[in-house]
RNA sequence: GGAUGUGUAGCUCAGGUGGUUAGAGCGUUACGUUGACAUCGUAAAGGUCGCAAGUUCGAGUCUUGCCACAUCCA
């Protein structure tokens, strides 16, 4: 007998520890299954387990499993990325507690330091996946500094070097002060602030009378102009074109160039040129082949070409002063208030500098064609769909990508200098000392480059990488390349799928994936964003420790539909955590009445109302296929619910309770073999999506050969039974209608009435027969009769041409049974009415398809009956 | 400023190719039986489908304009 409710924190563990014992979770190249892959979004080795992921994840574990079930050969692919920039600020952190900086350790130890912090406290994430109940291949986990996927990088950046696709360039980058290394477009955040716009003047070189009046956010950066930018258009400022003005302060003469950046509707229309600390301004100065002053040190302090009392202050301490100055010299004008967006490092949170050095990029340019070209081909495709925009126009007009980072944790960029620079891109060192020694005909001693890449850049390997790449011959990566689907976030399509996309179709010249499937992103009940300082955040482990996993699971799963955010709430977890415990309780009370396990032949099944839970289960499993098949969870999940919650408890169970209580021997030991087999087969359906409570009810209930996770999804086509359904359904409907009146004439439940029926045809009353101890037991009947009279008393309702009457004398008020009449009458008339309306439009006649009027015809035909008879009840009454 | 998306019940959302009286969950209200149920069950109320035109026999669905909001990119 189960245990009076479930209990996940004990169950759970030891359920999981037994797929993994079966290890049910392994993929199995050999065998001839079709394969189904799916490479995890790999997690951040520092990170921990948020509600994002874990609608993520539970995604797809819900597919994997399912897929299982559909007989394929499934491979969920799990590992979790370095992080460079995260992992080395958790550790560098951890050592400044001991007083200790990287530089005092050194490279090489400070390595050592963060491997040992990764064995020890590095991807606790995964084991938070495990509590979830996700069923990846464990045993093949990887992690983005492994050997293998290492070497996969270098590989890549060799090849790409040699390609001509990654280049070494001294160009402005956005530069993170605070790590002190440069980062890509995509991790730096803009921020809307109301700034200032100053307005100072820069006076002619050879008539300080006259003057050019100049707008800018950053006055302090004037010592590094090198041009005055005006519009060649603006009639104000022809003169100036081609002479030299003087920069404030330092007296520098610099020339007044004509360039389309200058807008003659802004400001004055003249704007100062600081090539090399604003990007707009590098490519003014490149068009003019304007020098570049770079003013900023590292750290952002303003370094020697600066005056000197200015030299080592930051940008924003110089500000006032230097407009000061600038005043004191009486050519300062005004100032204005200014929207304007600032600039801040995605990790580091610092006003992130465009600052001008030696870095990598990738040639994405070249690398987006094809990536676009296999998304427009459908060899991949977005659901839902309408994120192919997004991502045709970010690839359309997408810039280089910077991949060094000044970082020691990471990919360490396999690039030596020969002393005069010369660059050996090779996999090893050894390579580039033997291409150097053959370049300079003579052993030469080199140096590696110092950069480490971006993490996205062996991210951006992942969908290979991870499947033994670059061993060609690796049976995974013969099976599983390219996956059937990828499962993400909407947020990383730029930073990750993007990126995956093309260099998987430059390196393996074949997709990453089939599918991609985004999803959206959890907020709180409310629609706000979750985020620390707000509070509002959930932790997924807590929601796991108080409803169990599958609450939480089916929490999420049942709200990621095409929409862009998943909404979440303690108390939504709770709702789920009662649906569970219904379906223990479901299961519990089956036991209760002696289901049976036992081979049974369901196409013998004589009773209609087993005959309609059969079909309802096929139906169920048929209609959550179609829906995973779309990625459409919401809907999957909404059916499985109804199933069991609406057509399994409210009525099949109660259904079939005056048969447990009856005498019928015959048709106890049906129902029990039937509510036995549905059961099973209701315990699969819940199975991907509930992993751990449908395994306990499972393993509780019988003795099994197998664990749940092994079993087949379900498929009862042979014994459905359409007609037996349609007549079932069609009494459930007759429940519905006599307890609607009963509530609607305020019958107390407590009594028992006499229902007749008047005017029934022979399958109704066939039908009602063979059903009338459900319709006595649902609907709290006491006696059911047939009859050709309605008689006065009654309370009527008029069903599919037939009448229902209830003898009521004395308890119902007449005249509140009228106005039930007179509300009733009144709807139907007016539906008549709009029928007879069209039906009387020659238009509509001759224009509609025949199949609608003759629907049409027919409803007409059905409530004007309806409505003679309500009327003649309505007389009756007096 | 550009792009995209969204506006349907108090809240959150469903509503392929136009076709009966627009659906669900939660919430609200009323009433509760013979114990599977952390409660559950039964029933009810609640909507001029953002606004305005247009196409059509027929528009929540298609077209255009407007308004509001959201996200991404400048």
């Amino acid at each position: 007998m189960l245990e009076k409710a479930f209990n996940p924190q004990t169950a759970e563990k030891e359920i999981f520890q037994k797929w993994t014992d079966k290890n049910l979770f392994a993929c199995h190249p050999e065998s001839d299954k079709s394969p189904f892959s799916i490479v995890i979004p790999p997690p951040n080795v520092t990170g921990n387990l948020h509600i994002g992921h874990a609608l993520n994840y539970a995604l797809q574990d819900t597919i994997c499993r399912y897929k299982r079930m559909k007989g394929f050969d499934v491979l969920w692919q799990p590992g979790t990325d370095h992080a460079g920039i995260a992992t080395q600020m958790v550790v560098e952190r951890m050592l400044a507690k001991q007083n200790i900086s990287r530089h005092d350790l050194g490279r090489e130890k400070f390595l050592e330091k963060v491997w040992e912090w990764k064995a020890q406290s590095g991807g606790q994430i995964v084991n938070q996946l495990k509590r979830l109940g996700c069923s990846c291949d464990w045993a093949r986990e990887r992690f983005t500094m492994d050997e293998g996927l290492s070497a996969a990088v270098r590989k890549v950046f060799v090849k790409m070097y040699k390609d001509g696709l990654i280049y070494r360039d001294k160009r402005l980058v956005n530069w993170d002060p605070k790590l002190q290394t440069a980062i890509s477009d995509l991790e730096v955040v803009q921020k809307e602030t109301v700034g200032k716009m100053w307005y100072f003047k820069y006076p002619l070189e050879n008539n300080p009378e006259k003057f050019i009046m100049v707008g800018t956010t950053r006055p302090e950066t004037l010592f590094g102009d090198t041009a005055v930018a005006v519009s060649d258009k603006d009639e104000r400022y022809q003169d100036f074109i081609g002479k030299n003005v003087l920069i404030p302060i330092i007296n520098k003469p610099i020339p007044v160039v004509a360039d389309e950046h200058a807008d003659p509707e802004k400001g004055t229309g003249a704007v100062k040129i600081t090539p090399a600390h604003d990007f707009n301004d590098f490519e003014v100065g490149k068009r003019h082949n304007l020098p570049l002053v770079n003013l900023l040190t590292k750290e952002a302090k303003l370094n020697e070409n600066v005056p000197e009392k200015y030299q080592g202050m930051t940008p924003l301490e110089a500000r006032p002063l230097v407009l000061n100055e600038i005043k004191e010299l009486g050519l300062y004008d005004h100032e204005e208030d200014n929207p304007m967006t600032i600039p801040y490092g995605d990790r580091s949170d610092v006003i992130i500098e465009p600052w001008l050095t030696d870095q990598w990029f990738v040639d994405t340019s070249k690398l987006a064609p094809a990536a676009i070209e296999a998304v427009k081909s459908g060899a991949t495709k977005f659901v839902p769909e309408n994120w192919e925009n997004m991502y045709y126009s970010w690839m359309n007009d997408i810039q280089p990508w910077c991949i060094s980072r000044q970082l020691w944790w990471g990919h360490q960029v396999p690039v030596w200098y020969g002393p005069d620079g010369q660059i050996f891109c090779e996999e090893t060192e050894e390579l580039a000392q033997s291409e150097a020694d053959k370049h300079y005909g003579k052993p030469t001693k080199l140096t590696r480059d110092t950069d480490v890449l971006d993490t996205w850049f062996s991210s951006g390997l992942w969908a290979f990488s991870t499947l033994g790449w670059p061993n060609e011959d690796d049976e995974h990566l013969n099976k599983y390349y390219p996956t059937s689907v990828l499962i993400t976030g909407f947020d990383i399509i730029f930073f990750w799928v993007a990126r995956m996309m093309m260099m998987s179709m430059y390196n393996m010249h074949e997709v990453p994936f089939r599918e991609i499937h985004l999803h959206g992103l959890v907020r709180d009940e409310k629609g706000q964003k979750m985020s620390k300082s707000k509070g509002n955040g959930i932790d997924p482990l807590e929601m796991c420790d108080k409803y169990g996993a599958d609450a939480l699971r089916f929490s999420l799963v049942i709200q990621e539909g095409s929409g862009r955010s998943v909404l979440m709430g303690e108390s939504r977890v709770e709702n789920y955590r009662n649906f569970t415990t219904k379906i223990w309780n479901a299961v519990r009370f089956c036991e209760m009445n002696q289901m049976t396990h036992d081979t049974f032949d369901l196409k013998g099944v004589q009773l209609s109302i087993n005959q309609w839970i059969i079909t309802k289960l096929s139906q169920a499993a048929k209609e959550i296929e179609k829906w995973l098949e779309t990625y459409a969870f919401n809907e999957a999940s909404n059916v499985l619910y109804h199933f069991v919650w609406n057509t399994f408890c409210d009525r099949y169970l109660e259904a079939v309770k005056p048969i447990f209580y009856g005498e019928n021997e015959t048709a106890k030991m049906e129902s029990r073999a039937v509510m036995g087999a549905v059961v099973d087969e209701m315990l699969k359906l819940i199975h991907p999506f509930m992993p751990f409570i449908s395994e306990e009810l499972w393993d509780k209930t019988a003795s099994r050969q197998q664990m749940l996770m092994e079993m087949s999804w379900p498929n009862w086509n042979d014994f459905e039974n359409e007609s037996a359904t349609k007549s079932q359904d069609w009494i459930f409907d007759l429940i519905t209608s006599v307890r609607s009146v009963r509530t609607e004439v305020n019958v107390p439940a407590s009594i028992k009435i006499q229902l007749k029926i008047k005017d029934a045809n022979d399958q109704q009353i066939k039908s009602i027969n063979e059903n009338i101890e459900i319709i006595k037991s649902l609907a709290r009947v006491e006696n059911i009769s047939f009859t050709d009279v309605a008689g006065t008393g009654e309370v009527a309702q008029v069903l599919d041409g037939l009448t229902l009457l209830i003898p009521l004398a004395g308890i119902i008020d007449i005249e509140k049974e009228k106005e039930r009449l007179n509300k009733e009458i009144a709807n139907l008339t007016g539906f008549i009415t709009r029928l007879k309306g069209q039906l009387s439009n020659e238009a509509f006649i001759s224009k509609a398809p025949a199949s609608i009027v003759e629907e049409k015809k027919k409803s007409l035909i059905d409530s004007e009956n309806a409505l003679q008879k309500t009327q003649d009840i309505l007389k009756l009454l007096g």
